[in-house]
DNA sequence: TAGTAATTGATACTGAGTCTCAATAGGTTA
DNA sequence: TAACCTATTGAGACTCAGTATCAATTACTA
């Protein structure tokens, strides 16, 4: 991630690779907020704002993806794994697990054609229980 | 919907008449903003708070949906109409298209299960334009 | 028609995200 | 290595959607 960003010829800065690294192996999507706790008990001295904007930048380097879920109100994220994808999310730990979309793909363009339709873009998201949680829980 | 209401036991109000009136045949999604604002012009003193409770209300009894899209900052809604179902939506005009959801049941039950993950609801919206924000484009 | 509990509006509050601007510090060049 | 220039930063003020509070109002019920 950090050599993306110099390639694309924006600084190496210190708050950058702090927070780089914390979002760099992620495998749980994440909340601004959640960075922001994160880099203030690991380097401090990293302002709010800072946070905002490089989520911001690695947002638009196409590194972090936004996610939504139906009754959150703030942004969540997750690193980007490449391609174009879907997500399924797991609702009790926030894992997320990748998807790739081909067949998300096609059913898209066919529900587009039908309602004559010319698709910019779609969202998908899976919300349920990961095969972890569901064992955990099923032990109580 | 007023009907609804009632039946749920719910007091059919003043503020709630003018905003179901509002609402009830709206093709095109909507904010809370613009509730208010349109119900200021025609029933002055419904306030802030007022819009959203009923929404949230209308919500609670299925009668509405929230839609969210990428990069938009406030809930928008949409009538529901009836069975769950998915959104064009239209990036121009807000018109939003209705398109029943079997074909995307079923594949979300496949990549679920694959991915060894018990479903517990899932969102999607694809955003486009519609066949007649399309034409006018294409007659400048 | 009176009683009572749901509903309302005004308004204060919250909290995520943005903006501003002076101070700082990468990276580049001499 | 030092100096320069501009991107980046942090502090904090600001915005704005949505929520909470509470006294006043009003729809329903008996």
């Amino acid at each position: 991630m950090v050599q993306a960003l110099s390639q694309q010829g924006y600084r190496v800065t210190g708050p950058r690779r702090a927070l780089v690294r914390l979002i760099a192996d992620r495998k749980v999507r994440f909340t601004a907020a959640d960075l922001e706790e994160d880099v203030a008990s690991a380097t401090p001295a990293v302002g709010r704002a800072t946070v905002f904007r490089t989520l911001e930048l690695l947002l638009s380097l196409g590194l972090v993806e936004r996610v939504h879920t139906e009754g959150e109100r703030r942004d969540a994220y997750v690193v980007a794994e490449g391609l174009h994808h879907h997500h399924l999310v797991c609702s009790q730990c926030g894992v997320v697990t990748e998807v790739m979309g081909c067949m998300v793909d096609d059913l898209v363009s066919s529900l587009a054609q039908a309602a004559d339709f010319q698709v910019e873009g779609h969202w998908m998201e899976i919300v349920g229980l990961c095969s972890r949680c569901r064992e955990a829980g099923s032990l109580e």
